[in-house]
DNA sequence: CCATGATATCTCGGCTACCGATATATTGCG
DNA sequence: CGCAATATATCGGTAGCCGAGATATCATGG
């Protein structure tokens, strides 16, 4: 699983979305530090298809432009679930080592990480 | 940032290991969920100390094999932190939206995910 | 004594995937 | 009319992952 396979999945988790429609959200939910790029796009859209993950939910035209809604698939739902855990452990498991080896000279005084790692 | 580099990133994160060693300590810090791979590793070091995050610590002679040790700089550790809080504002982002997507199914895209999800 | 496996380094080539650029088309604004 | 935003899609260059192999030492077992 890609970060950009991830990020089309986390848009489209709370309902069906069109391709710009994906780029855009991707970018809000992200707070504007992810940016899927138009090419990188269709190219995971395909792949997510061809691996059942999502599927073409309908088409429609929006003021003369064709919009191609996606949505996920019940093992599209399942992965992202698992890829969402697996991502918490990795950040997790990081931090717990940023931790360990940041050990402070007095832990009486010292705040360590506190602030820092929210 | 990669996935690679970024369990290399937290491999070193507590203390300077060889090669190898990072490779059994990311198989292990994940729980065996990331098989970081020879080929993959030597390119991931290169890459990241061309990018000043790692730096080679010492070699050592541990019987009569070569190890060489490589640790985090303070701008691969401030790397590191950055990219594990990415990571949890994902997987935390993605957590949301599927919270959302199951409190509002749409009658019009099919029953969705019931009874399927842990 | 040799085979196997673990430890330890590194290289190479194929393939996948990301992304800038480009093409096409409509609507809206100045 | 030009430009930006919306919306689709393709193409080619490049970066990065990974299987495979090369090289070498040490321990275990047959």
């Amino acid at each position: 699983m890609t970060q950009a396979a991830f990020f089309v999945l986390t848009a489209l988790a709370d309902q069906p979305r069109h391709g710009y429609g994906i780029l855009r959200e991707v970018e809000e939910l992200s707070d504007g530090e992810v940016q899927l790029r138009v090419g990188t796009l269709y190219g995971v859209l395909d792949r997510l298809t061809a691996d059942g993950l999502i599927v073409l939910d309908r088409e429609e035209v929006h003021e003369g432009r064709l919009r191609r809604y996606y949505r996920l698939t019940d093992e599209g739902m399942q992965a992202l679930v698992a890829e969402a855990e697996r991502m918490a452990a990795g950040a997790s498991a990081a931090k717990r080592r940023i931790a360990e080896g940041r050990q402070a000279p007095h832990p009486s005084t010292g705040p360590g990480l506190a602030g820092g790692l929210a």
